[in-house]
DNA sequence: TTAGGGTTAG
């Protein structure tokens, strides 16, 4: 351990050298070396006297910290000495004792900037917020605006980002503005998380804040994380486009990279996502784990997973993230064996898993239905991880028996559960009711799911179709008048597909695309190839509302057979088509598209909600298993 | 005294 030569006599070397094992992480030894000043020379005790405050915070030694405060109020130092006084906050805080910081601010005659700093920041990190803003508000209003103020402000907003409160952060931000305090980017990239993050929430209030700033590159990482975050990803491309044209010589890094990742992954874009990754490697960013991670992300959401293993392999320390974000991408592909065969690699190579890995472990089970070892993980996930199930192990859980055909042992784990099953387990117990034909606890499922989520159609359609396919006519009619009297609608279902770098969007029967008089007799004509190969429209998948020549139309003109249509229209001769649809893929759709890999030879890849399907030689990877 | 941005599930 490294410790500067003290010379006893000299107080200021006893401080120095207190401070210096602080700052080397040890701060028991700091107290140690502290106890031995003030033997070896009291006069230690007033510069030695902050840094062994820090020294006590660092420890979070409350202990330590009250022999201090002993020390300090019989020497005097407290409450006269502005530099302990400051010190003693932070301990009380940093102890998670702000009530004890209170008191001691209280018994402080006239506290200069840096004490209510203090004390305004340990209220931050005990997210004591109101008390907080109050002292930060009461300095503005009655100091000059100093360096002090600025770092208050920083801490102020970084606590706002956590805090649901709306109001907060424009009340600090109007503050600030009001004193003319001149901060820099720093604090106002934390005001523009505080915006987007904090209780208001508020994305077009952080753009605004991002528009008019100085931009640093921290700036434009925020506002690109923050709109992959959320789901905004064609927001977040086009900001990162700008970055690249207009962002004033600012160059990304790799915090850029791994935010505009996540917005190719979400929006399965597949050829920027290639673009990026390219850069990624002449970067030579390969290696970092927060890049490699989410390229592997990347690439298995845009359907390829053999590119997501190479990258992975390139990646230096791979952390739990990486390996679970692996194991992901060979479930959603219906690789359930692959998926397991890098969790048990991941296992041998010393990687602990966490509560997210076996959430993929239990996923990918459950897209290829390895029944045994679902159940296997399981129950080991408790026993030799010691993590606790939650609501999304028990989903899977609940989709893998379900669709098993183990009903009662899928149901029979929610009644157990000790956390109250949300709507996602609910939905899973009545889809593989769908599929077994079991009337009376499709009811019960659907009876909680109305009370969870009443506006969901998602539900009604799937009971109806129950009903419907147990001949319950009575029953399907009062579903449907049940749906028209809580006025619920259908959310769109569409589909997407990149043609040189462009996304095309198609909704059912949409007619806003400038090609769709050419889509639609194109795909008339292909419907009636598939038709001569064997493919009989199914429609049991439409509203029981319509009669059957309506619902044929219907199924017809759905997104993906628009989104396929379109790519095979314009797509170079042999290359694959990847199509993304917000909702599950529909089982007329699915068997059309078997089809019509068939019959013109494409591989085409489809990602829905929850995974993905590969059409080859008229199969899909699903095993029709989905 | 204090110090801003990133990756894994559903």
């Amino acid at each position: 351990m490294f410790l500067r030569a003290v010379d006893p006599s000299r107080p200021a070397s006893w401080s120095a050298a207190v401070a210096d094992l602080l700052s080397s992480g040890d701060p028991v030894a700091a107290l140690a070396v502290f106890a031995a000043a003030l033997r070896a020379n009291p006069a230690a005790l007033r510069p030695a006297l902050p840094p062994a405050f820090r020294a006590a915070a660092a420890a979070t030694s409350l202990a330590a910290g009250r022999q201090l405060h002993l020390l300090a109020l019989r020497s005097g130092l407290f409450p006269s000495d502005p530099f302990s006084a400051s010190a003693l906050l932070h301990m009380y805080h940093h102890c998670r004792h702000p009530s004890d910081a209170r008191k001691a601010f209280d018994e402080i005659p006239s506290p200069n900037p840096v004490i209510i700093t203090a004390m305004a920041s340990g209220y931050a990190r005990n997210s004591l917020f109101y008390p907080s803003l109050a002292l930060f508000r009461a300095l503005l209003v009655s100091g000059s605006a100093t360096a002090v103020d600025e770092a208050a402000a920083l801490v102020a907003f970084s606590a706002s980002a956590r805090v649901s409160d709306r109001g907060i952060t424009s009340s600090l931000h109007a503050l600030i503005a009001k004193i003319g305090l001149d901060v820099d980017a720093g604090v106002v990239n934390t005001m523009l998380d505080a915006y987007a993050k904090g209780g208001g929430r508020d994305l077009g209030a952080a753009r605004k804040v991002f528009d008019t700033m100085d931009k640093d590159v921290v700036s434009w990482n925020s506002m690109i994380a923050l709109y992959a975050q959320n789901g905004l990803s064609a927001e977040a491309l086009r900001l990162y486009g700008n970055m690249l044209n207009v962002g004033g010589g600012i160059r990304c890094n790799a915090v850029t990279f791994s935010a505009v990742l996540l917005a190719c992954a979400h929006a399965g874009t597949i050829q920027t996502g290639k673009r990026i990754h390219n850069q990624v490697v002449r970067m030579g960013l390969e290696e970092n784990v927060y890049v490699g991670t989410s390229v592997v992300d990347m690439y298995s959401k845009c359907g390829r997973v053999e590119m997501a293993r190479k990258a992975f392999e390139k990646i230096k320390e791979k952390n739990v993230l990486s390996w679970s974000a692996l194991i992901t991408g060979y479930g959603m592909h219906g690789h359930g064996q692959q998926a397991l065969d890098i969790f048990d690699e991941m296992r041998r190579s010393g990687q602990n898993p966490n509560y997210i890995t076996f959430i993929s472990v239990l996923a990918a089970c459950s897209h290829a239905g390895l029944l045994d070892k679902g159940r296997y993980w399981y129950k080991t996930m408790k026993k030799k991880f010691g993590i606790e199930p939650g609501v999304e192990h028990l989903g899977c859980m609940v989709d893998l028996l379900g669709r098993a055909g183990c009903l009662d042992e899928a149901y029979g784990l929610i009644k157990e559960m000790k956390i109250k099953p949300d709507a996602a387990i609910w939905g899973a117990l009545l889809s593989a009711c769908r599929i077994h034909k079991k009337v009376e606890l499709a009811e019960i499922s659907a009876k909680r799911l109305f009370e969870l989520d009443a506006t969901n159609s998602g539900y009604y359609v799937l009971l109806s179709n129950i009903y419907a396919e147990a001949g319950l006519w009575k029953d399907v009619e009062r579903m449907r008048l049940m749906v028209k009297a809580r006025g619920i609608e259908k959310p769109p279902g569409y589909s997407s597909v990149e043609l040189k770098g462009k996304t095309h969007v198609f909704y059912v029967g949409d007619k806003i695309h400038p090609q769709h008089k050419e889509i639609y007799s194109y795909l008339g004509k292909l419907l009636e190839t598939i038709q001569e190969a064997g493919y009989v429209p199914n429609t049991s998948s439409v509203l029981h509302d319509l009669d059957e020549e309506e619902k044929e139309s219907a199924v017809r003109i759905h997104s993906e057979k628009l989104a396929v249509a379109f790519a095979l229209m314009n797509q170079v001769p042999g290359s694959i088509i990847h199509v993304i649809k917000n909702l599950r893929v529909c089982s007329d759709c699915h068997t059309a598209i078997k089809f019509i890999s068939r019959i013109s030879g494409r591989e085409i890849i489809v990602r829905d909600l929850q995974r993905f399907h590969h059409f080859k030689d008229g199969s899909c990877s699903c095993g029709d298993y989905w």
